[in-house]
DNA sequence: TGTACATCAGTGAACGCGCGTTCACTGATGTAC
DNA sequence: TGTACATCAGTGAACGCGCGTTCACTGATGTAC
């Protein structure tokens, strides 16, 4: 079958989204390949091309996507009363270490994000700015600048303690996963995270 | 002139491994060509062959050496007694953020050591432990636990900042620098942190 | 100290290879009548 | 409701291109005598 109905299109659409954001995490965006997204789809690399228009295009649109996604995640816990604890203890699990098929974005592309194309870079930098205020509205400390900067301090520790988390995994498990623990206990000793039963 | 001295070969040596750090460091392993390390030296690709294995035989060999020099640093502040404070101070400046000629291998490398190769993840893990440990040593902590836990905790806050502060540099110059410094403010606060005069 | 020769760091053309992107083609979908 | 036709999502071969790596070659260095 060559021509697919308009509501299968747009599901592709939607499902390239989803693998791009999956690969790009596990893979960065430079590795990531086109086919690789394409295939995990099922389709192939030329039909990207009818859906964006340029691997960075895509790119743009699967990072924006995963902002999407964990702005959800973060009401999902502001909403059930899990506060920040919930959040960081979510963060830091191995679970989010070993796997890519939820996560955040920030971790594995912050580094490459420097040297990104534009449009990516943008992309990225505007989903930064909203994962920074939804953790600021988690925080629920009243004075703005002092959240914000609370925001900052808690994503750069959760996102520097996965990436170190991440690089060390293979060849010294133990490091890597006493690099997490290390990293929620900071956090959750911090006072402005309000102390809750660790079950 | 196509045949060079020992001495020379051995000078072009440590340029290779110092030329590869900083391209390292500003490109990311893959990015890097070794056509771009050679060049930065004054040489062709065809060099680096004759004094490395492999591409991952010279990342391995920069990778440890960007630590070496790292350490080398922690020391030198370590003996004029900035502690803990001046390296923060040092680690979160906008001429870290800028410039590659020195710098954290951990920021720029670390999300990306996770898909290495299996010789570059080794080296760069090698050199993580030595710089966590310089750390522990640097923040005064007496007891060893309590020592590697902060020391894992600042590695992860430092470079995830960084990390984040480059990636918006370009489209945000303004949230770039606000990352810097809240979490300069955020670290300097930790009361495990002694109070310093910041000029 | 001179001389003849082997060494080997560095060169640069050439190689596979994999990537992003293009494009002629396909044929079921959806529309105009 | 049928019929004829235009549309366009997806295919897959083909394209440039840049990369890591190889290798025959060069010629000053350094050594053996």
């Amino acid at each position: 079958m060559v021509k697919v109905t308009k509501d299968v299109a747009l599901q592709n659409r939607e499902s390239l989204l989803q693998a791009a954001g999956q690969t790009l995490r596990a893979e960065g965006v430079q590795a990531a390949t086109v086919a690789a997204i394409a295939g995990k789809v099922g389709l192939t690399h030329g039909a990207i091309y009818r859906q964006f228009e340029s691997k960075d295009a895509l790119a743009s649109a699967a990072i924006t996507a995963d902002f999407d996604r964990i702005l959800a995640v973060l009401e999902r816990i502001d909403r059930a009363g899990g506060g920040l604890a919930a959040y960081f203890r979510t963060y830091l699990a191995p679970d989010h270490r070993d796997h890519f098929v939820w996560g955040c974005p920030v971790a594995p592309l912050a580094a490459e994000m420097g040297r990104a194309a534009e449009p990516v870079q943008t992309a990225f930098a505007a989903g930064l700015h909203r994962n920074l205020e939804a953790i600021a509205r988690l925080s629920r400390i009243a004075d703005p600048a002092q959240a914000k900067d609370f925001a900052i301090f808690a994503l750069a520790t959760l996102s520097g303690a996965m990436a170190m988390a991440r690089a060390t995994r293979g060849c010294d498990p133990e490091t890597s996963t006493a690099i997490l623990e290390a990293a929620l206990r900071a956090l959750l000793a911090d006072p402005r995270v309000p102390a809750t039963p660790s079950a």
